[in-house]
Order: C-alpha cells, then sequence, then structure tokens
DNA sequence: CCCGTTTCGGGCTCGTGAGA
DNA sequence: TCTCACGAGCCCGAAACGGG
C-alpha cells in the first residue's frame, strides 16, 4: 500500500512541477502528514525533493533530476484511463486508484482538464442497477484466492435452484454481459467449472494452497468450456425486436416471414439466463422451435401466472 | 499475549509571499 | 511594513502490525 503510493507519488513529481502536499493528501486519501512522511521517504532514497513555502508553494522534484519519460500520448492516456474507469466500476480497489493517478500524473497539469473531459465522455458501467456490496465482497475474496493460488468453498445455487457445498481452485474471474462469473476446478466433480458469483453465499477463502493445473486461459467464450450446449432456437419476432436480435445473433440468422414479423434463428443455452432473456421479449417473440424449450416456457408463464391470478386469502 | 516497531493522524508552530 | 492566507514541518499519541 505504501510502496504503491511512494511510486504513484514520484511519477506525479516527476510530471508537475510542483503540487501541494494537501493536494496529494486528498488524491491518496491518506492525512497530510503521512504525505510528507513519504516525501521524506523518497528524499531518503535519493531523489531530490525541493519544498517550496508559503502561497502557491508545494513539492517538486529538482529539475535535473527529471527523466524522459513521455511514453504514452495524451490519446493513449485518456484510453487506458477509460479502460480503467471501467473495470473500477465492476472491481473498486486501492491498487486500481493508484494506477489511475500515477496515469493523470503523466499529463501535464494544463491538458489534465481536457484528458479527463475526454474521459468522461464515454462511460462503461458493468455494475447492475441495485447494490452490488455482497458481490463486491465476494469479488475481493476471489481475487485474493487466485493471486494467492488458495482453495474456496461456498454453498451454490446452480441454474437448477439445486443448492450444493461447493471446494475449488480458482482461476480465472469473467465478467460477460454484467456478470461475475469464476472459472475454476471444482474438486466434488473433479473437472472444471464455471460458478456465476452472484449465486454464491457463505464464500471462505481456505487456508489450504493448490498446485496450478493446465488451464487453457486463451479460450475466449465461458460457455463453450462448460457442460451447457448451445442450441438453436427458430423464434418468431415483432419488427420492433430487430435491432437487439441483429446484435445478438447476426443479420443472417433472420428472415423475413410476413408484414412485421421475422423468423430468427437464435443461439440459446438452457438456463435460467437465457430463458428469462426470451421472456423479458414479452408478446413480441415466440418460440417456434424446439418443443421443449417452447413447452418450458409454456411451464415458466403458467408458474408467474399462478402467482399473480392466486384468490385473496 | 506481550512488547517493540511502524504507520498514521491531530494539533500546533513557523516560514513565505501577496496585497493593502 | 504589517497582516493574512497558505503550506511545510514538528511533536506527540493512538492504532496496527509483527515477532517471540
Amino acid at each position: 500500500m505504501k510502496i504503491d503510493r511512494l511510486v504513484s507519488i514520484i511519477m506525479i513529481l516527476l510530471e508537475r512541477k510542483k503540487i501541494s502536499a494537501p493536494e496529494l493528501a486528498k488524491m491518496f486519501e491518506v492525512n497530510l502528514r503521512t504525505i510528507y512522511r513519504d516525501i521524506d521517504t523518497i528524499n531518503q532514497a535519493g531523489i531530490p525533493i525541493i519544498t517550496y513555502r508559503g502561497a502557491n508553494g508545494g513539492i517538486g522534484i529538482m529539475e535535473e533530476y527529471k527523466i524522459e519519460k513521455k511514453l504514452f500520448t495524451l490519446s493513449d492516456i485518456t484510453e487506458l484511463l477509460i479502460g480503467l474507469k471501467s473495470i473500477y466500476s465492476t472491481m473498486s480497489n486501492q491498487e486500481l486508484l493508484n494506477t489511475m493517478a500515477k496515469l493523470k500524473g503523466l499529463v501535464p497539469k494544463d491538458e489534465l482538464q481536457q484528458v479527463e473531459k475526454k474521459t468522461n465522455r464515454i462511460k462503461i458501467d458493468h455494475t447492475p442497477w441495485f447494490g452490488n456490496e455482497r458481490i463486491q465482497l465476494n469479488l475481493k475474496k476471489i481475487k485474493t484466492a487466485i493471486n494467492e493460488n488458495r482453495s474456496i468453498s461456498f454453498k451454490y445455487f446452480d441454474r437448477l435452484g439445486q443448492k450444493s457445498e461447493r471446494k475449488i481452485e480458482p482461476y480465472r474471474l469473467v465478467l460477460k454481459n454484467s456478470s461475475w462469473y469464476i472459472q475454476g476446478y471444482c474438486t466434488l466433480r473433479e473437472d472444471f467449472r464455471i460458478f456465476e458469483v452472484s449465486n454464491m453465499s457463505s464464500l471462505k477463502v481456505l487456508e489450504e494452497t493448490f498446485i496450478p493445473r493446465e488451464f487453457d486461459y486463451d479460450s475466449q467464450d465461458i460457455y463453450f468450456r462448460t457442460d451447457r450446449k448451445t442450441i438453436t432456437l427458430k423464434l418468431l419476432i415483432h419488427e420492433s425486436l430487430l435491432d437487439i436480435m441483429i446484435e445478438f445473433c447476426g443479420k443472417d440468422n433472420i428472415t423475413l416471414y410476413k408484414d412485421d414479423k421475422y423468423i430468427v434463428y437464435f443461439p440459446f443455452v438452457e438456463d435460467d439466463y437465457f430463458y428469462n432473456m426470451i421472456l423479458r421479449f414479452g408478446d413480441k417473440c415466440e418460440c417456434l422451435e424446439p418443443e421443449n424449450v417452447r413447452v418450458e416456457i409454456i411451464e415458466r408463464i403458467e408458474k408467474l401466472l399462478s402467482i399473480y391470478k392466486k384468490l385473496p386469502k
């Protein structure tokens, strides 16, 4: 933590002529006194620090000591900041804040506002609409476990709603369609499995460590490495869904049926996520084939209806 | 669990520069 | 030249951490 802050401060000082201690304290969310101690440490490490007292004072590094560090163009830094901000939206931590501070430190002060403006023009937000504190906490634990090769245990509700106790060796976190998944070796199933983080509870990072197994980090689509078989649905949709369908399965899988109706061949995995997606389209979308999916959709609608049509007590 | 060390924060003083 | 605002720096104590 401290070493990260020290490196960040050096990067900032290298770029700026001077910066005040309170500004640094605010930036790193620490006490002013802590910044002075950091400056002292940096000084003792042999980096010549100059302090300017009085109004418009501040802290700086001797000009002669500054090195050429124009590795990144302003455009590079803007792109990196946009990317980091999007990660920060789902995985906020101090390390990321420090990295962003370092990058901002590379921007000359008179151009900082312009870079921030550009960075703010694009917002990639993967967070769900409603609170995700529990998921954040779990993500933090999983990240620690992955970094330290430590197994994790948790209670899990699978896509069929069945509860089980699991112990896995975690390998990778995946963010897909606003949901976090973890890929790991399940000791119960003795194979690699994927678990949705939001379906986990009582997650614990265990003391025991594991020796990493062969794991294909190059696999792009998490569904291809699971037991979830992709099938194709034949959907009859209203033209109002055309845009979203083109986005999801491409123009080639869509043909005009008649009037404002289209036939869509839709890639589908038989789980809650995909069934909910189909149901979300409401009366603008009908599943024609295969029969078993059609039946399952009908059952889900009837189940829903039974709740709403329940007689008052 | 204890004790020494490290890290951090609060409160204060001192130094500097701008403006009246 | 004096005053005021701002910022650096010092002292001390609390909390956290780590080793025995």
